[in-house]
Parts: structure tokens; sequence; C-alpha cells
DNA sequence: CTACGAACTAGAGCCGTCTCTAGGTCAAGA
DNA sequence: TCTTGACCTAGAGACGGCTCTAGTTCGTAG
């Protein structure tokens, strides 16, 4: 029940430089166990906290607060409140994110709409011939 | 009718250095005009483009990917379903941009509402006290 | 034995997107 | 005349986030 590095970069799909980047970024929760010869041993846990990270990530969240929020769970009880103003703030960006990506998004069906039936009304006109 | 790159720049919200930065990877439809001294003289015109870059990388297109879909501009009719192709492509990634974002605004949510209950039990516990 | 594949470390390199610097021009106001 | 401020060009630099390299060390299969 112990992964190695290439495991966990196939579950992941983060690759095996990216992991070890992750990790001396110091954006793993807990230290990654070592096997013998020195290699990396990942938990469950230990992926399930990367997939979060991942999420993280792909909302632009930047690995310096990424780093400030697990070096708060690291430190154990006492500090929910400062993780959950993290947590918020970000969540609150997420939500200007998505707000602008619709904006971008009926822009680009617009245009799109706009050329189909440009195109349309040029291939019927092919046909109509 | 003609404005200054410092009055564009505060219109589009881009640098002055952005705006000259994109005139050179050529990603404005037109030449920008220029005034006495070799200043920039932008129009309307110019400024719907840029605001349309601005949607384009917002929403995560490349500079290379915009300069491809201005130089079809630029070349003029008959080139529309191209325009479409990248147009349609590029509508594809922000979908599923934003079917990530929903998800990882469904994991903060979910967490956020976990903290916040702790937060507030321990709230609740302290004033009971 | 040898060779292979996967892992290790430290650190350099790369890519995209700006951002800033240096050195200069020009017009208007004090 | 001097200064100020906005602009110009070309090119260097910054920054985030990986990605790759070099040189090793293992363990296993042929």
């Amino acid at each position: 029940m112990g992964l190695s590095i290439g495991q966990v970069a196939e579950r992941t799909g983060l690759s095996v430089h990216a992991l070890r980047f992750y990790e001396k970024e110091g954006i793993l929760a807990h230290q990654v166990h070592r096997g013998p010869g020195g290699r990396r041993v990942y938990t469950q846990q230990d992926i399930d906290w990367l997939k979060m990270c991942i999420m993280l990530r792909m909302s632009g969240m930047p690995v310096p607060e990424i780093r400030r929020y697990t070096d708060l769970v690291r430190q154990g009880d006492g500090n929910e409140l400062q993780r959950l103003d993290i947590l918020k703030e970000h969540q609150q960006r997420v939500a200007q994110q998505m707000v602008q990506l619709q904006e971008c998004m009926d822009l680009i069906t617009h245009k799109v709409g706009i050329y189909q039936d440009y195109v349309n009304s040029i291939a019927a006109r092919a046909v109509g011939q």
C-alpha cells in the first residue's frame, strides 16, 4: 500500500519532476516516507493531499500560498480560522474567475455564431449554384 | 478621437508596456497609426480589438494563437472557416476550464463549509462558557 | 556479469508573459 | 532656458512553474 513516485505520477497526472518539485516547495502536508535506497513511498493520504493541491493549482492558487496553507495544516489544531481565511479568499478569486470566464465564453460563443452563420450561408450558396 | 498609449492603458487596464508588447507580437488587427513624433494614436477600433484580445488572453488563449487569428483577420475575406476553427477550439477549451473550475469550486466550498462549522462551534463554546 | 529501468540529488534551463531600464525625443509651462 | 512628463526603441530582466540534465545508486532479469 505504498506507491512509488512513478505510480503516483501515473495516478495524479503530475510528472515525476513535478512531484519532487512540489515536495521541495513544501506543499506536501506530511513528509514523504522513504523506502530502501532512499526512494519515496507515498501513502493514500499523500495522494489525497496531492489531489487537493492539484485542484488548488488548477484554480490558480500560487504555490507559495498553497505552502502557507500546508504549513498551517502541519502546525496542527488551533489555526483553523487562518486556514478558513485562505480558503475563503481563494474561493472569492475562483468565483471571480468563473464570472470572467463566462464573459469570455459569451463573447466567443457570439463570435462563433456569427462566423457559423456566415460560413453556412456561403456553403448554401455554393450548393445552390 | 485618437487616443495616446497612456489613455488606452487606462481604458483597457493593460499597462503601457503590455500595449507595446502586444503590438510587437503582432496581435493588433490593424497597424497602429502614428502621430507627430512617432507617437501611437489608437482608434476606437483598436480599443475594441484590444478588448477582445484581453478576453482571449483572460480565457487562456496563448499570444501566438491570438496572432494566428489576427493574421487571418488581417488577410481579409475568404478564411472565415479557419477563423471559426480557432474560435471553436478555444470555445471547447474554455468550456473544459469552466468545468474544472467548477470542480475546484465545489471542493473549496466543501472545505470552507467544514472549517466554518468547526470555527463556529468553537466560537459557540467560547460564548457558552 | 551486465544491462536495464526506475529511482535519487542538485542545480541549470526553458517557456510564456509581461515589466523594466537606458538612453533619447518632443511639447508645454514656469 | 530649464524642467517635467509622456512618449519612443531595443533589449535585458523578472517571475512562476515546471522540466531537464548529469551523475549516481539500486534491484531485478537475462
